[in-house]
DNA sequence: AGAGCTACTCGGTCGC
DNA sequence: TGCGACCGAGTAGCTC
């Protein structure tokens, strides 16, 4: 499930691999992936003849920075990105292909097949959905205590509905929320607008903190994730509570515990998390 | 009006 | 062995 620090590591990943390359075609095997144009002729079109340029990310989304557009790639659960040598064969659920103009080819795979990629004329992307109600960046200046103070204050949610949403910050997912939580002491549902500003300051730290340290260990590698190298990340090796449903807690040795919070399945410490 | 739910997209995995 | 429930990110669309 890449969340920021498995995109962030992948961005960084991909950019040794493919800038400078210039796409020759591109293979459309599942069109659902593609969101935007609607028409996948036209996709496939716009995108021959451009080089890649650059890879930004913003939140959990890629941004292939090209010629004249951006690409726009967003992997939710489980896509992938590898890039192969035409000669190889298709690996299952490879979905996506772009094929350079040398001997190589960056193909997206997604067994969940819920992946997106829009594509949109350069400095337009931030217009329209899916970035346009995008939340901060978690590591920018302007993620501040006081920013989650403002949203905490005005909502009746639970803090992990909150953290999730990605219109307040983005980038966060159900992993770094929980392990994030963990390390503030917050109970996963305990009422937004009711968390002191002491809390929200500890809880900002925390988010920042595990963000940082994800990314510095190369993300999490969760069930089949991989980044485009092949490498598995490090990070779940570090994590405290998410998976860890009947295992002792790291600080006090209460059984982690397992619930359901906005929709997600959620792992804490009843006894550290309050 | 706007906050906050639910449905929907998928297929591997798990439990019965 | 077969079948249905489950999971989960983000958004559309619904409800209250």
């Amino acid at each position: 499930m890449p969340e920021l620090p498995e995109v962030e590591t992948i961005k960084r990943t991909l950019q040794h691999l493919v800038i400078g390359k210039t796409i020759q075609d591109v293979e459309i095997l599942w069109g659902k992936i593609i969101k935007r144009p609607n028409d996948l002729l036209q996709f496939k079109t716009l995108c021959q003849g451009q080089t890649i340029h650059g890879i930004d990310r913003r939140g959990k989304f890629l941004k292939f920075l090209l010629d004249e557009h951006v690409l726009l790639s967003h992997l939710r659960m489980e896509g992938r990105y590898m890039l192969q040598k035409k000669s190889e064969p298709y690996e299952k659920h490879t979905h996506v292909i772009f094929s350079f103009t040398d001997e190589t080819e960056l193909r997206y795979m997604d067994v969940r097949k819920f992946g997106t990629m829009h594509l949109f004329l350069k400095g337009e992307e931030e217009k329209h959905e899916p970035l346009a109600k995008l939340g901060v960046e978690p590591f920018s200046n302007e993620f501040t205590p006081n920013l989650l103070q403002t949203a905490f204050q005005k909502t009746a949610r639970t803090v992990k509905a909150v953290l999730l949403d990605q219109s307040i910050v983005a980038g966060l997912g159900n992993i770094y929320v929980d392990e994030a939580l963990f390390r503030a002491r917050i109970h996963p549902k305990r009422i937004a607008n009711e968390i002191s500003g002491r809390s929200i300051e500890t809880l900002h730290q925390a988010i920042v903190a595990t963000l940082k340290e994800a990314v510095e260990k190369g993300g999490s590698s969760v069930r089949t994730y991989v980044n485009s190298q092949g490498e598995m990340g490090m990070f779940q090796l570090k994590h405290c509570v998410y998976g860890k449903k009947g295992e002792p807690c790291i600080t006090c040795g209460t059984e982690i515990e397992r619930t359901v919070v906005a929709q997600r399945g959620t792992h804490y410490c009843p006894q550290c998390q309050k």
